[in-house]
DNA sequence: TGGGTATGATTAAACGTTAAAGCAGGGAGC
DNA sequence: GCTCCCTGCTTTAACGTTTAATCATACCCA
């Protein structure tokens, strides 16, 4: 590993020229730099970027801490935060919640301690992440308004909700996941709100949810709406069971636009987070907060965008069914 | 940030002493020991690791290179990684190499440049990683026999093969995503040499592969063996516009077992890849690496595992085809 | 009593970098 | 000719830790 010093030495000069000559900072000649450069090419030199971090106190590292790196949304945020940390010169170091609150805490003191500049959380369903000693972001709970970056999941929940509403759908079925997700009850309460009055919906939770869809529809429901693709493939299955077919039969709408929903058949209706936008602004918050903003921050929301595809369309009318 | 020298100054001692009581190295007397231990939990003292990465040379970090960290495998691949990583008190840079094999030298150079003790890289399809001055292994690419730790694609593929030739199948339809990946030519070529003489296949890749498959079925086909869950995804929506049933018309696998493979309908006969047993593997032998065995190891094969589920069975036979 | 040794600490240096202060020399201004 | 300032470089110190070398003290044994 070549250092400073070697340059200095091998140029005859002290290593603080060289340090001024190569970031540009004190007063060197032109001639020297032009010398100190070429000879730092030649040898290959790499600045430390430990050496610096323990001078500046800066490490370039941010932490990121995902309830389950399982979480299908998993890739698409590390990788758009990935390249947006770039950009701002940053690494990213990896850490999974492993589903529990006290994991949560022991994966950001892991990260802490390594000397992350900044943490970027996507907390454990129904908690929140205690303060920590540097700034932190909090992606994807609204309810945390200070310094949080989310995905508008209500709006998103509303979307769906009209757009099934205009194709006519009066007996709704919803389905969430798990009732502690903060996230799916905003989603749901996105869309009873956004729901005509008048209009009569189930909410369903979980697989024994998933079970008594079939049922629903049996006695009048027309469509189902979900807080996840997943869940909707899953739907898809147990209406597939049950003889029904989408969305003549039953319209089915998911959440997220996982890579699968559109090679579903039908291609899924679903709502798509703009990752890349919420990646975008979490990197930006986190660096003006690690640049010295000390107060909070409000937090800011991200609309959700509707992905109208094959698996919705006007339910069947009264006419047809009983003739 | 409370340092050594606070402790040191703190109880009137020197802070050689302080590091030699809290690393247990040096010469310390019991009661001192105490002392300091003490003192540093009140303060609540943790050791730089950025300083003690500059002092010793070792940043305890590994870097992580993968393709595209969309790929759907890298949750499970992120996941176990970070979490036999923390076994070795590591933690996990990540970078994208974006599609190209430039990104992906950038980005090992970039992991390089901050100082990471090793790297791991799922490489760029058809490409092969330059060497680099840390050690490196590489994940899933059985082609580089060194330093590698890979599923094993070939054997996977037979797997498969045998499992569908067992049921009967005598016509079969091999399709894959991209010709380039060698992953991919693994799996097909471990299909292939594991069916039995007198096997009629046709392999097709693409898109275009996938429109192509219902006329295979038309000319006699009743199996479809794909290197992906995703493709087998398609395939099923392609079969269901055609008016095919699985598995009744059409046997039907994949391959990785996906997340939203068990929830097709009907749930996806695949072949699951051990992520944990590969990543605990590769961690492994990239500490080893990194211990200052610097000889090459030879590359380890990790077994795949058949997941018989509903998308397979008998084909059709003769009789109750033309009667 | 004196030399050897074990014990428990200290000092000094180092890892690679950078910020601040200092210093030598030259040119300008009066 | 004196001061003053500017330029270009050097010295010093520091970030927090570890390690090798040193040192003082007390103890043991001959």
């Amino acid at each position: 590993m070549v250092s400073i010093k070697q340059i200095a030495t091998d140029i005859g000069v002290s290593a603080a020229t060289v340090s001024n000559a190569l970031t540009g900072k004190g007063r060197v000649s032109p001639e020297m730099i032009e010398r100190i450069r070429s000879r730092a090419a030649e040898l290959g030199y790499r600045p430390s970027i430990t050496a610096r971090a323990l001078k500046s106190g800066r490490t370039g590292i941010l932490g990121l801490v995902m309830p389950d790196l399982t979480n299908p949304l998993f890739p698409r945020i590390a990788q758009t935060l990935s390249i947006a940390a770039d950009g701002h010169r940053l690494g990213i170091l990896i850490a999974d919640s492993r589903g529990s609150a006290d994991e949560q805490s022991e994966a950001l003191g892991r990260l802490v301690d390594r000397g992350v500049d900044g943490l970027l959380v996507v907390p454990q369903k129904g908690t929140s992440p205690e303060p920590q000693p540097v700034p932190m972001v909090v992606i994807n709970t609204a309810s945390d308004p200070n310094n949080s970056v989310s995905a508008d999941h209500a709006g998103g929940g509303a979307l769906v909700a009209r757009h099934i509403a205009e194709l006519g759908h009066r007996n709704i079925v919803i389905l969430g996941g798990d009732p502690i997700s903060e996230v799916q009850r905003d989603r749901i309460s996105g869309m009873t709100a956004a729901l005509p009055d008048g209009t009569n919906t189930t909410v369903l939770w979980g697989d024994e949810g998933i079970s008594r869809v079939p049922g629903e529809i049996a006695s009048g429901a027309t469509a189902v709406m979900t807080t996840s693709d997943l869940l909707a493939l899953s739907v898809r299955s147990q209406l597939m069971r049950a003889g029904l077919s989408v969305p003549e039969d039953v319209s089915l709408t998911g959440f997220d636009d996982l890579s699968f929903s559109k090679s579903m058949h039908p291609a899924l209706t679903t709502v798509a987070q703009n990752v890349e936008a919420i990646a975008d602004r979490a990197i930006d918050l986190i660096t003006r907060m690690i640049g010295g903003k000390t107060q909070p921050e409000a937090g800011e929301t991200v609309p959700m965008r509707l992905v109208v595809r094959d698996s919705t369309s006007n339910p069947k009318t009264n006419q047809e069914e009983m003739p």
